[in-house]
DNA sequence: GTTCGGTTTAACAATACAGTTAAACAAATG
DNA sequence: CATTTGTTTAACTGTATTGTTAAACCGAAC
């Protein structure tokens, strides 16, 4: 180990410090922060537990590496599509598709930073700008800016109920993590396998947009 | 400390057990197994550490009994209304009012149980048991029997669109429990305080069940 | 007033874990 | 071949944490 005090470690220096975050961010999502070990990452990753400290000096500060890449990996695109000139249907049924899609790569994701959240409230905010990196009051008009232009004009033309656009994003998003954030109990409560799971969440991606879609009805 | 050996701690002395166990209860929630110190939880219930470790002997015992406990508080009640003869919107507006008002006195709740269900998934057996004291294969037709039946009927008579009973208890359960999992960062995103966050799920007991049953019109 | 069960005190053992460090090492670069 | 840079080895520090234990304590029941 040569140079930890005179130069700071090379801040991209790929190969073993993405290793190291890859693995990090399976043991991370699978045990939480407070059950992940330092050498269960060093081991996930094959490099030895110094070299973890090496690149990223505390748990912490690779804690908190994971959860804003984590975040990262859920919110900005659920964001774009909210945010865009799509019209409401197209909205709903693209966020469904692809989130699902994406859940379904991501298993443990929605536990993670759901339970993450609740430990450690004080990250809501990091969370809030790693999604566009800006703070929480260049987000929210984001998101919800253009959507209630449309649900209310939308509403006023009598094509659907109306509906605040906070109660349209909690629905659905609702809808759409909630059951693989509680997939353990899904699976036990309908007695599904692992295979039979991600079937019913993909007869859930056209499923749910029409269920979604006939609740606005006006 | 006497009869450890000779005799098991009585099953039921009500008083400092059961301050025990609250007081666990609390750090458990706030904390998660993994997180949670004995020593703080002995400094909740007002007692002496190695009180906790008389009743309880080890953290994962201590960690089970609230688990259970915890399960049971938030299930049954629900079971028991799915379950019933109740009509189809009756229930639904009854679940969604009870779970609401017993959720936001219990915030935690439902990020523990998602957290602790997703970091040992081997305890989504015992939960199921512990909702009706009964394995999975008797839960799952109490549970779905009576709302296929209605639901199938409804939709033979043209009264609601055909929905399975799996979709219609998860779809609802989501839109109910996930905004209290992902409390802070709802919280965070619409700029919501305490009071606020309540004044909103307030209003939802009235606004989900209407917009739940119009996706179920035909 | 003595006995007894729950409780505290206080100290202890054993381990688990985060984090550090010096030295050796190996592979690429020049 | 000498230098640099990333990596391993291996040992170590310090502390946090779980769990145990013996002895004293104290209030209530007998």
């Amino acid at each position: 180990m040569a140079q930890h005090r005179g130069t700071p470690p090379p801040p991209l220096d790929a190969d073993s410090e993405t290793r190291i975050l890859d693995a990090a961010h399976v043991v991370f999502t699978r045990r939480g922060t407070a059950g992940a070990r330092m050498a269960e990452i060093a081991r996930e990753a094959g490099v030895n537990h110094a070299l973890v400290h090496y690149y990223f000096r505390t748990k912490q500060r690779l804690a908190e590496a994971v959860f804003r890449r984590a975040a990262g990996q859920l919110f900005p695109a659920m964001l774009a599509v909210f945010a865009s000139d799509l019209p409401i249907e197209e909205k709903v049924r693209r966020i469904v598709s692809a989130q699902v899609d994406m859940l379904l790569e991501n298993r443990y994701l929605p536990g993670y930073l759901l339970a993450e959240l609740n430990h450690y409230p004080e990250r809501a905010e990091l969370l809030l700008s790693s999604i566009a990196g800006a703070a929480a009051d260049v987000v929210r008009p984001r998101l919800f800016g253009k959507l209630a232009e449309q649900l209310d004009a939308a509403a006023r033309a009598g094509t659907l109920r109306p509906i605040t656009p906070q109660a349209f994003v909690l629905n659905l998003v609702s809808m759409v993590v909630y059951p693989f954030a509680a997939r353990p109990f899904v699976m036990a409560i309908m007695g599904l396998d692992d295979a039979r799971f991600t079937a019913m969440m993909q007869a859930r991606k056209t499923e749910l947009p029409d269920f979604y879609l006939a609740a606005l009805r006006p």
